[in-house]
RNA sequence: GCCAUGGUGGCGGAACGGUAUACGCGCGCGACUCAAAAUCGCGUUCCCGCGAGGGAUUGAGGGUUCAAGUCCCUCCCAUGGCACCA
C-alpha cells in the first residue's frame, strides 16, 4: 500500500534538509561555469508576496534549477530595495519608523521565499536600506560628484503636494503624480542632477547589441529620442531681438509662414513686461497668464484646438524675405528645443491646424503622392513623410531627403543656421525631499558651497531623530543630531545636505553589490576593506547573464543602471558597460483583466492555495496558465489539474515497474527533447503539457521501467523540486550512508539527454489531402518508402471517390505527415 | 495621433507554411457508492446527418501557395508605452 502524496509535510522535509545540507549554498569564486541571472528585486511591502511574486520569482528559479543541471553554475540571489515611499507614507500614518517595518517585512518575505522553495543563497542578500549598503550609494553619488557628473541646478521641478516631493520627469504620469495621483505642480528648487545626457549616444548605440526583446529597445530609443535638425535664426523687423527655432525638416521652409513661440518665452516674457514694446502687450501678458494656471490635464481635455496671441511683431524668413508673424501658443513648450517652432502648415499637422484657427496662409512646397499640387486646404491633405519639394526655388524636384540635407548646407553657408543633434532624454533629477533614502553625502560651509563627506565617514548615517510629516522641507531638516553630527566633524556653522537620493539610484547598481556580499561579512569602507565590487569578480561575472523584470521599468530603471554602468566603466571600476546582457519582460498576472492591486482590491493572496495544494503545485499552476512572457487573467479554478497530475504522477512512479512498451520508450525520449527545449525557451506550460501526455500514455499502457522513472522524476526537478527530490529519493531507495549526500539530491543529477534514433514509433499516421482537404488517413512503417506509401494513400476507399475519374496533376509527399493531391 | 504587442472552442491555451483546436479546466454520460465527494472510463469546435460522411471555422476582407492561424496588403478591435517633443 502506498500513501497518498502531502505537499505540505514533504515539501516542509525536503527545504529543512536541503538547508542542513547546503544543497543551495553558492560558492562564487569556485563557479567554473558561471551563470549570473536574477530578477528586479522586491520591495518589501506590508502585504505578502502576492501571486505576481510568485510568478515572477518562482519560475526563473526553475529555469535557474534547469540551468544547474545541465551543468552551469547559476548564481540566483534575491535583494530588497528597501528604500522608497510606502515605508515612508506607513511611518507617516503609524509612526512606526520606516526602519523597523522594511525590516520586519523583508524577513517575512525571505520565509515565504523559502516556503517557495527558491534555490536563493540567503548569504549573497542585500537591504538597500541597510548602511553597508547604502553606504556605496552614497559611495557612487562621491564618484559621479568626482568626476563632474553630479551637480546642482536651479529649475522649476516637478512637485507633488501630497507627497511634498520633487519628481522627475520620468515619474509623472499624466500629469499626476505617478505614486499617489496627485496634480503635480511646478516650483522652483536647487537639485542635484546626474549628467545622464553625457551618455545618450552611447545609451543609443549599445542598444544594438543587447539580447533584449525588440521591444524595449524601441522604447529606450523613442525615450532616448535622437533628433537631427538645425537650429534656424531669425531675425526680428523693427526689433534688435532674435529668435532661433528648432526643426528637423529645414526642406520645408519656403512653406514657412509664421513662428509660434512658447507663452514664456524670453520674448514674449520681454513683452508681457513692456521692456519690449508691442501694440499687443495685454493679449500676450494675458494669454501667458492663463497658460500659467491651466494643468496639463486641462491642456489635454482641450484636445487639438488651438489657441494663441499675436505678438505684434513679424520675423524674416530669409530665404524669400517673408515677413512671418510670431504668435505666442501653449503647444509650444519653453523647455523643449528652443522654446520656438516655425510654422510650416502644409505639411505638419499642428502647424495646420494653427494656421486654419487664425487664417495665416498655407503654402504647399512638397508634392503629395498622387502628384497632388493643388493648395492645402485640408486635414487629409497635410504632406509629413514624404514627396517632392515644389515651390522651393534651389530645392525644386529634389526628394524631401536630399532637400533635407541641401538646405542645412545652405543655412549653415549663409550663417542663418546650425546643425544640432538634439535628445529627448533629460538629465537624472536624483534629489528627493524624502526621509527615507540614502542621504546624499555632501555638507555645505557657511557660505553654502558645497563638499563631499570624505570617503572614511561613510557610511553618512541617516538620522533617526526626526518628524516623518511632511512639511514642505525635507524632513531630515528636523534631525538635530545630523546637524550635531555635522558642525563635529566639519566645523562651526557647516551644514549637511537634508535631501536624500531618488530609489533608482540603489537599483542601478545593486546586480553589482550581490556579488561581493561574501558570507554575510558587511566590511565597511571605513576600515578600506571593501570595494563597490572585486574586480575578478566582476570580470567573471558581469555582466548578468539574464536579467528578468517587468516591462514598466522599460524606460527608467533599465537606461539609469545602464548609465551607471558606463560611467563605472570609464572610471576604471568595472570592466563591462552593459549590465545586462540578456533581457526578458514577464507577463502581467491580472484579475478580471485588471492589474492587481491593494487599491483596487483585487489583490489574491497565494497563501490558501499553498498551504492547500503546496508550493509545487501553486508553482506549475502559475507556469502552466500561459507563457511567462505573457502572463494572464487569475483564475483559481485550474489548479485542480495540477493537483491531479501530481497525485497520478505520484501514483504511476510508485507503482510497481514494468519493462516499458516501445511506445512509451519512443514517448520518453520525445519528452526529454521537448522539455528541454521547452523550457530553454521559457515555455514551461508545453513542458509540462508534454509531461502529462507522457503520463497518459503511461497510465495507458500500464506501467513503466524504474530507469524511465527516475527519468521522469529529474526532468520534474526544475518544475516541481519537492516533489521530484521526493520521488527521486524513493526511486534511488538510497542507503543510510549515500541518503542526504550532496550528490544525491536530484538538483545534482545530470539533466537526461535522448536518442535521436529512438524519437521516431515503427508506425506513423499519414493524412490524405485531395485538392487541399483532408480526405483521410494511413498507417505506414517508417520503413515504407514513398511509392508504397502512395499507392497505399489511393487505396482508401474515402480517397479513391475524390481521385475515379479525375486526372492526378500533382502528386506532394512530405515524409512522416501527409500527401496531397492535385486533381 | 505615433510606437509596440496581441485577437484561435464555453474558458486558460497548443500548433518547423503541412491532419487547427495538443495539454488542462469546465461540461455531459457511465462505473464505483445507500448517497455525495474523490477516483476511473467514454465523449466534448460549430452546423447537417441514426450512421458512414459532408460542410463551415483561427477578429473582417483580399492576395501568394498543391497547402496559410502562420507569409503579403487593407481594415476592425483589445492591451501596454509615449505624446501638442518642433
Amino acid at each position: 500500500m502506498f500513501h497518498e502524496y502531502n505537499p505540505s509535510s514533504v515539501e516542509a522535509k525536503w527545504q529543512k534538509l536541503w538547508e542542513k545540507e547546503h544543497v543551495y549554498d553558492f560558492d562564487l569564486a569556485k563557479a567554473k561555469d558561471p551563470y549570473y541571472m536574477t530578477v528586479m528585486f522586491p520591495y518589501p511591502s506590508g502585504a505578502n508576496l502576492h501571486v505576481g511574486h510568485w510568478f515572477q520569482y518562482s519560475i526563473p528559479d526553475s529555469y535557474g534549477r534547469f540551468l544547474r543541471m545541465r551543468g552551469k553554475d547559476v548564481f540566483f540571489p534575491m535583494g530588497f530595495d528597501a528604500f522608497g515611499l510606502p515605508a515612508e507614507n506607513y511611518a507617516i500614518k503609524t509612526g512606526t519608523p520606516p526602519a523597523i517595518s522594511t525590516k520586519q517585512n523583508a524577513d517575512t518575505m525571505v520565509d515565504q521565499f523559502k516556503r517557495m522553495g527558491v534555490m536563493v543563497d540567503w548569504k549573497y542578500s542585500l537591504n538597500t536600506s541597510d548602511p553597508s549598503y547604502y553606504l556605496w550609494t552614497q559611495w557612487l553619488f562621491l564618484e559621479m560628484h568626482k568626476h563632474g557628473l553630479a551637480y546642482k541646478k536651479l529649475g522649476n521641478v516637478n512637485w507633488c503636494p501630497k507627497d511634498q516631493t520633487v519628481l522627475a520627469n520620468e515619474q509623472v504620469w499624466d500629469g499626476k503624480c505617478e505614486r499617489c495621483g496627485t496634480e503635480v505642480t511646478q516650483k522652483p528648487l536647487d537639485q542635484w542632477y546626474w549628467k545622464i545626457t553625457d551618455y545618450t549616444q552611447r545609451l543609443l548605440d549599445g542598444l544594438d547589441d543587447l539580447d533584449w526583446p525588440k521591444k524595449t529597445k524601441i522604447m529606450q530609443r523613442n525615450w532616448i529620442g535622437r533628433k537631427e535638425g538645425i537650429d534656424i535664426t531669425y531675425a526680428i523687423k523693427d526689433s534688435s531681438e532674435k529668435i532661433v527655432c528648432f526643426t528637423t525638416r529645414p526642406d520645408t521652409n519656403f512653406g514657412a509662414t509664421f513662428i509660434v513661440i512658447a507663452p514664456d518665452h524670453p520674448f514674449a516674457k520681454k513683452i508681457s513686461a513692456e521692456e519690449i514694446p508691442s501694440a499687443h502687450q495685454k493679449e500676450v501678458k494675458d494669454y501667458a497668464v492663463v497658460t500659467a494656471k491651466k494643468t496639463e490635464m486641462e491642456r489635454q481635455a482641450e484636445g487639438r484646438k488651438k489657441t494663441g496671441a499675436f505678438t505684434g511683431y513679424y520675423a524674416v524668413n530669409t530665404l524669400n524675405n517673408r515677413e512671418m508673424p510670431i504668435w505666442v501658443s501653449d503647444f509650444v513648450l519653453a523647455n523643449f528645443g528652443t522654446g520656438a517652432v516655425v510654422g510650416v502648415p502644409a505639411h505638419d499637422l499642428r502647424d495646420f491646424e494653427f494656421a486654419s484657427a487664425f487664417e495665416l496662409p498655407i503654402i504647399r512646397v512638397v508634392v503629395g503622392p498622387d502628384g497632388d499640387t493643388s493648395p492645402v486646404t485640408s486635414v487629409a491633405q497635410v504632406q509629413e513623410e514624404a514627396g517632392t519639394m515644389i515651390n522651393s526655388d534651389f530645392l525644386d524636384g529634389l526628394p524631401i531627403l536630399e532637400a533635407k540635407e541641401k538646405m542645412k548646407d545652405h543655412m549653415e553657408k549663409k550663417g542663418w543656421g546650425k546643425r544640432i543633434v538634439s535628445f529627448r532624454l533629460r538629465d537624472w533629477l536624483v534629489s528627493r525631499q524624502r526621509y527615507w533614502g540614502a542621504p546624499i553625502p555632501i555638507v555645505y560651509d557657511p557660505e553654502g558651497n558645497p563638499h563631499p563627506v570624505p570617503e572614511e565617514h561613510l557610511p553618512w548615517l541617516l538620522p533617526t531623530d526626526v518628524e516623518f510629516k511632511p512639511t514642505g522641507k525635507s524632513p531630515l531638516t528636523d534631525s538635530k543630531e545630523f546637524i550635531a553630527r555635522t558642525e563635529k566633524i566639519f566645523g562651526k556653522g557647516w551644514t549637511p545636505e537634508f535631501d536624500t537620493m531618488d530609489t533608482f539610484v540603489c537599483s542601478s547598481f545593486y546586480y553589482l553589490r550581490y556579488l561581493q556580499q561574501c558570507h554575510g561579512e558587511v566590511r565597511s569602507s571605513a576600515t578600506n576593506h571593501d570595494t563597490l565590487i572585486d574586480k575578478a569578480m566582476e570580470k567573471n561575472w558581469m555582466p548578468v547573464d539574464l536579467y528578468i523584470g517587468g516591462p514598466e521599468h522599460a524606460c527608467m530603471h533599465l537606461i539609469y543602471a545602464r548609465f551607471v554602468m558606463m560611467a563605472l566603466h570609464d572610471q576604471g571600476v568595472v570592466s563591462h558597460d552593459e549590465p545586462f546582457k540578456k533581457l526578458v519582460h514577464q507577463g502581467l498576472i491580472t484579475n478580471q483583466g485588471a492589474k492587481m492591486s491593494k487599491s483596487k482590491g483585487n489583490v489574491v493572496s497565494p497563501d490558501t492555495f499553498v498551504e492547500k495544494y503546496g508550493s509545487d503545485a501553486f508553482r506549475m499552476f502559475l507556469m502552466f496558465m500561459g507563457p511567462f512572457e505573457q502572463g494572464g487573467d487569475w483564475s483559481d479554478t485550474g489548479i485542480k489539474g495540477i493537483v491531479r497530475f501530481i497525485d497520478r504522477l505520484w501514483k504511476t512512479l510508485n507503482a510497481e515497474k514494468k519493462p516499458d512498451s516501445p511506445d512509451v520508450k519512443a514517448a520518453l525520449h520525445r519528452t526529454i527533447k521537448k522539455v528541454t527545449e521547452d523550457i530553454e525557451a521559457l515555455h514551461f506550460n508545453t513542458a509540462i503539457s508534454a509531461l502529462m501526455e507522457l503520463l497518459n500514455l503511461i497510465e495507458k499502457e500500464g506501467g513503466c521501467s524504474l530507469e524511465t522513472s527516475k527519468i521522469i522524476s529529474i526532468l520534474l526537478a526544475p518544475l516541481a523540486p519537492h516533489l521530484a527530490e521526493e520521488l527521486w529519493q524513493l526511486l534511488t531507495k538510497p542507503t543510510s550512508q549515500q541518503a542526504n549526500k550532496p550528490t544525491n539530491f536530484v538538483i545534482n543529477q545530470p539533466w537526461p539527454t535522448f536518442d535521436p534514433s529512438l524519437l521516431q514509433s515503427t508506425t506513423m499516421t499519414i493524412a490524405i489531402q485531395v485538392n487541399g482537404k483532408v480526405r483521410g488517413d494511413i498507417v505506414v512503417d517508417a520503413t515504407d518508402s514513398k511509392e508504397e506509401i502512395l499507392t497505399k494513400a489511393k487505396e482508401l476507399e474515402n480517397v479513391k471517390k475524390y481521385l475515379d475519374g479525375a486526372t492526378i496533376k500533382k502528386e506532394i509527399y512530405v515524409p512522416n505527415r501527409l500527401i496531397s493531391f492535385v486533381v
